[in-house]
This record gives structure tokens, C-alpha cells and sequence, in this order.
DNA sequence: TTGATATCCCGTCTTCAGGGGGATATGGAT
DNA sequence: ATCCATATCCCCCTGAAGACGGGATATCAA
């Protein structure tokens, strides 16, 4: 369908939006939002990134919205294929509950911002106009995740200098270089990392890691 | 001065409000804007941290609005006293420049987001509102700086396995429980990583995560 | 004066890291 | 057809790191 004109937007300068999102209700609603917003025009909806995969490159969008729970593969997991298929397009997740996970994942992999579906259609547009000129639009509960994994346990079991050499192991740092940049002896990096492992309950680098950043002690 | 209401909030159950900024123009004009708005009320300022550091506890202000570049003592690294003499409050950042590294160092130190000197003050009345119902605000910008820091970079020279070993050996993980858990030998991993020295021109662990960092490749 | 912190010291034994040299197979680009 | 990147696997070597055990000393706050 309308091959020849693959090259061209479409005449208006409109920009173009694909939604993929299987709740039927949900995506014509916003595409109705959408449509009836001036300047903005869905251009094709899809129930499935299986559904979207042969007609994204043709559809060509600006933006497209992407459920984060879709049947078959999910939205987080289509972004790097939607990323090849449509590499100038900004990816912006839909989705009613704000994981954690789930969030950064998507962010992780490319998407470009977060929207919820209750949001009204000047929020939606607004978001979209955002993101086109380079704003990176993120709701509050999302930009709230996003601080909060930036946030420190102030709660930690770790004392000053044993939170200060987890960091250097975590940068990768082997333990004479650890104790020459802390300017403290071998033997006492030593002794922090028995520490450390005790407090933690772990006895590999790799499992103090994991334990640290999961509780946010690094 | 009025120190038997201290358990007090102010009668009218305004949120108050404490600015730390050493621009006066900006301080007066955002405290004027603030304070004509119904429900907020600056109820002091200070042109640096020195000055304010024996009277936040007083103020016991809800919320701090704090300048990223002050005289002596940067409004960043002051950040985690403010945390300890009214660790009720939330601190909003405010600054004309949005420079990566010190914003998340600020947002690292404890900081609930972030502000631009140029806001409207229905903006940044919003911002606090928003902060104190835990919304958490983050300017467009901002949210963009975030997200970036999610996103890799799609530039890199190494291979899509090799930058699955680098996120291994990144997670502390030994060669040998690389191997097992990526389902190759050891001496593929060994490759692997002979051949990610090679690309990122290091020849260290540490270095080679210092690179990977700053380039984001993992 | 007990506990936490931070510093330093001794051992043993195993594993790991980094560097060197290879090989083989696949698939894409020229 | 040939090169190149990728991904896999194999061998060698040395020195450092890691995990385990056992200590000591000094400070400082509760």
C-alpha cells in the first residue's frame, strides 16, 4: 500500500505515530486522543510486536508506543529489534504499573521515555512533543524510580572505609591497588574485605557486589 | 527568635520553604514568586551554606531549595550535612547549568531532584508540591540527562558477546564463573577478553571498566 | 570497659589474571 | 574466491589475587 511514497512524510508534517499495545479499548482510545490532537496522527496501531514487525519499517514513525506487556514477545524485549528496524524512531513505553525492573530495562534498552495510560491526551502529546525535540518526557512516578536507584541505603551495615573499598572492587580495582590508592597497607584491604564478606554474608567478590547494589549499599 | 513554636509548623499549614543561593536577584525573585503563592512560604534564605548551617535545624524548613554553585562550600557537597541537621526535608537543586557529573553527584548525595533557575513559579511551585507528595520532580532536561545514562552507547567496537563478557566481569565475576555461566569454556572467555583489551587499548580489568564506563558501552 | 572501627602482620593453599602462542568454523563483505 | 570479524577452543608461562585461618594495636564512642 502506497509503496511510492515511502520517502515522504506525510504531506501535512504531522508527526507520525505507531501504537503497539494489545488492549484493544486502550490503544484506539489513545489513538483517538491522538488523532484529534493537531499535528500529531497515528499512522498505524498494532495488537502485537509480531503483528508490527514486516509493516514498522514502512510505517516509518516518529514515535511509537509501546506496551510493556505485550502477548507473545514483550514490549521491553522488542525494543532492540524495533531499535533495527526503525532506528530514528524515540520508543516511549505504556504501561498502568510501574515496575522498577521492568522500567530500567526498557530504558536499557533503548527506550526513550516512559508514559502511563491514564494520562490525559495534551499529557500524551505534550510527552511526545517533548521527547521529538530531545526533552526525554518521564512521568513523576518514573523520574521518583529513577532518583530513588540513585539514592544510597543510609541504612548500611558497612562502615565508612569498607563502603569505600566495595566501590573500588566494584570499579574493578585489584586489592594492591586498592590499598595504594587508599594509601593504607595490603593486608589492611585484606582485612576490609574479610570484613566486609562477614557483614554481608557472602565470601566471593561476586555475591558482595550483587548483595551491595541489590540493597543500594554502593 | 520565636524559639518556643519550634514544634510547630507555621499556623497556616503552608509548605515552608528555606533557599540557599548566593545570586541575590534569583534568591529574592524566586522567594517572591514562592511566597505569592498560596500554601508556600520561603520562611528564610542565605547566600551559603556557612550562613545557614546553624539555623536549618530552626528553620526545620519542608523543603530546601539549594543552589548546586555556592561560595566556600558547594551547594552539592553540602548536601549530606543539610541531610543531617533536618533529615526531614527535601532538597531541590538549582542551577542554570545542567552538567551530568554534578548532577548526579548531587542526586547521589541525597538531593529529591532537580530545578532550573529560569522555572515559572507555578512551576516550580509544582515541583515542591510534587516533591512533598513524593512524586519526586525532575525537569525535562534533567529526565533526558537520566535517561542517557540508560542508554548505551550503539557505537561500540566491540562485539555483541564480547560486551556480554564485560558485563560479567563488570558484576565481579570471576573468568572462570564467566565461562560456566555463559555456557563456554575458559578459554573462550580468556579470548574474549584478550580481544576487549585489544579494542579498548587497556590491558587491565580496571581500565578496561573505566572505558566501558565512560564510552557506555556496558 | 566493652564494642566498633581502622590499621597492620603472619601463615597456607588454590585460583585467577594477564600475556604469549596457536587452531577451527561461520558468515558477511568485497 | 578471499578477507575480516566473530565465536569458539587449546597450550604455555608467571605473578598476583583470593579465601581461609590465626593474630596485634590504637582510637573513640557508648
Amino acid at each position: 500500500m502506497k509503496k511510492n511514497s515511502i520517502p515522504e512524510k506525510n504531506a501535512d508534517m504531522s508527526i507520525t505515530v505507531v501504537m503497539i499495545e494489545d488492549d484493544i479499548t486502550i490503544r484506539e482510545g489513545i489513538a483517538y486522543l491522538i488523532n484529534n490532537t493537531d499535528g500529531y496522527k497515528v499512522v498505524n496501531q498494532y495488537g502485537s510486536y509480531a503483528d508490527a514487525e514486516n509493516n514498522l519499517a514502512r510505517d516509518n514513525p516518529d514515535v511509537i508506543l509501546l506496551d510493556i506487556e505485550l502477548p507473545g514477545i514483550s514490549g521491553v524485549d522488542a525494543i532492540p529489534a524495533i531499535k533495527r528496524k526503525v532506528p530514528a524512531a524515540y520508543i516511549l513505553m505504556l504501561t498502568v504499573y510501574e515496575n522498577e525492573q521492568t522500567i530500567f530495562k526498557a530504558l536499557n534498552n533503548g527506550a526513550s521515555g516512559y508514559l502511563t495510560k491514564n494520562m490525559t491526551a495534551a499529557k500524551i502529546t505534550d510527552a511526545i512533543k517533548e521527547v521529538m525535540e530531545g526533552g526525554g518526557p518521564m512521568s513523576a512516578g518514573i523520574a521518583k524510580l529513577v532518583i530513588s536507584s540513585f539514592q544510597k541505603n543510609t541504612e548500611t551495615p558497612l562502615s565508612k572505609r569498607e563502603t569505600e573499598v566495595l566501590e573500588q572492587i566494584s570499579e574493578g580495582k585489584s586489592r594492591s591497588k586498592i590499598a595504594r590508592d587508599l594509601f593504607i597497607d595490603l593486608e589492611t584491604v585484606k582485612t576490609h574485605i574479610k570484613n566486609i564478606y562477614y557483614k554481608l554474608d557472602v565470601n566471593s567478590k561476586e555475591d558482595a557486589l550483587k548483595v551491595a547494589r541489590k540493597t543500594r549499599l554502593i
